[in-house]
DNA sequence: TGCATAGGGTTGTCTAGACAAGTAGAGTCA
DNA sequence: TGACTCTACTTGTCTAGACAACCCTATGCA
């Protein structure tokens, strides 16, 4: 980090009194997205729905147009609305917005979009690793691995079937955490050090448990993320994550 | 979609004369944005080097400082720069970035894996864009976009429906290759200077034609690959590829 | 009937000024 | 020396007004 620069004198603005801070989470522009948020993700406004127009919205907040401007170019940005110049503005499609295939914890996803997380652990326990899991994870086949099984809730919808095997060795009080208030994604950022992750990802058919735990058909397409973390030494964890491929997808970009 | 509210009468502002235009990739913040960029992408400011203050910048391009601020934020949320209240703008660490879904050649691919490759070209001709598409390209609707429907096979077994669409002004010779001998993606590779790709990844069943252009049932498990490429100035394709999931897996890997 | 146009809505953007809040160097005083 | 304030600088945000580009409907005219 460079030192910052030097303070030579120059004229500035004049100060004068103001009332209320404007700076941080209780700024206007952020109560305008979020009502907008609130709105969206209480249904308010329907896939489509023409929401309220920018002099609406001044009306409704006493603020100028620019904040709410600003608030509806960064929903925008998210994803949330779309909005056609001479038109107006829309609610976006639902969830097709996922962010890029860096790691994020699905938990800052969800409420990033103004909606409701919920975690289903049905499973949370230690067993034996196969053969196959043992060589994945690097460690002696037979010995003992951790292992969870978590659906993801978005607004009471089920989004995505975390299955994880861990390794103890990495990751030695992992089933201690309460995965119903914390995900394995944020547990094991907190408490290992990612360097590296391997991914593939692939269309297949739910399995028929899978279904189940998702609420959806069993020949339903989905997506099917299989990821691998690292840290410099050893695996971390090796998760599989299935999506309801019509709930779902991802997105990124590149630059080479 | 819904359709637009109704007109009622209301009392807008006073129309005056100005000069040119300001919306569209020139417009002011995109310059201040594109020049850090570049610099960015120069080396002018190492990793955690001090960038211009704002008021540097509208010092420098005689703008107003909201227009220097909406390009720093815009490029804040891009991961590009860091910002600290009250000490300064800075590069932000390079390449935090995401993925390796680089883009890489089927034809190469198959044949690394030591099989055999072949294309059926189903269509390629130049057609009229849709609005969508127009939008997609930054082509002006109506205009003719070239199109090409190809069936790549690794030996012989369909492996994914390549549905493309080129914008001529970027790649005008782009429909006189001989796609049974060399990939579009490899056509474009040569003739282009790709600079920037998006994708989105979904799981989907097969529409009815892609299921019988793969030989496959029509409600099987489709990976869907959306991916739009960028010279540094125009888009230069869209494309579609579908894989029938049991037959293909994307693979990745990334660094922090 | 059919076409051109005007009007009034919508978003997109820019400006100039202002105040708020945070940082850090430079002085001041005990 | 060490703790304090002062002050210049930074980013963060808001405002009111304006013009541009675009879209849709209604209206008037041929």
């Amino acid at each position: 980090m460079v030192s910052p620069r030097m303070h030579p004198p120059r004229a500035v603005a004049t100060p004068r009194a103001a009332s209320t801070s404007r700076t941080g989470p209780g700024a206007p522009y952020t109560r305008v997205k979020q009502h907008l948020k609130d709105g969206l993700a209480a249904g308010q406004w329907p896939s489509g729905a023409l929401m309220p127009s920018e002099a609406e919205l001044v009306a409704q907040f006493g603020v100028s147009r620019m904040t709410v401007n600003r608030a509806l170019r960064e929903l925008q940005a998210e994803g949330l609305v779309e909005r056609l110049q001479g038109v107006g503005t829309f609610a976006a499609q639902l969830h097709k917005v996922s962010s890029t295939l860096t790691i994020v914890d699905l938990h800052e996803e969800i409420v990033g979009r103004g909606h409701h997380h919920e975690s289903r652990v049905h499973l949370q326990r230690s067993e034996p690793a196969s053969t196959e899991l043992a060589t994945q994870l690097e460690v002696a086949p037979g010995s003992a691995v951790f292992h969870t099984l978590i659906v993801h809730l978005e607004n009471g919808v089920p989004l995505q079937c975390e299955d994880r095997y861990v390794n103890p060795a990495v990751a030695p009080r992992y089933l201690q955490a309460d995965f119903t208030r914390i995900t394995p994604t944020h547990e094991l950022f907190r408490t290992t050090a990612l360097w590296r992750a391997q991914y593939s990802i692939e269309a297949a058919q739910a399995t028929r448990q899978e279904a189940r735990l998702l609420g959806v058909a069993a020949d339903t397409a989905c997506l099917i993320l299989v990821r691998r973390t690292f840290t410099r030494e050893a695996p971390i964890t090796i998760a599989r994550l299935v999506h309801p491929g019509s709930r779902y997808s991802l997105h990124g970009e590149f630059q080479p």
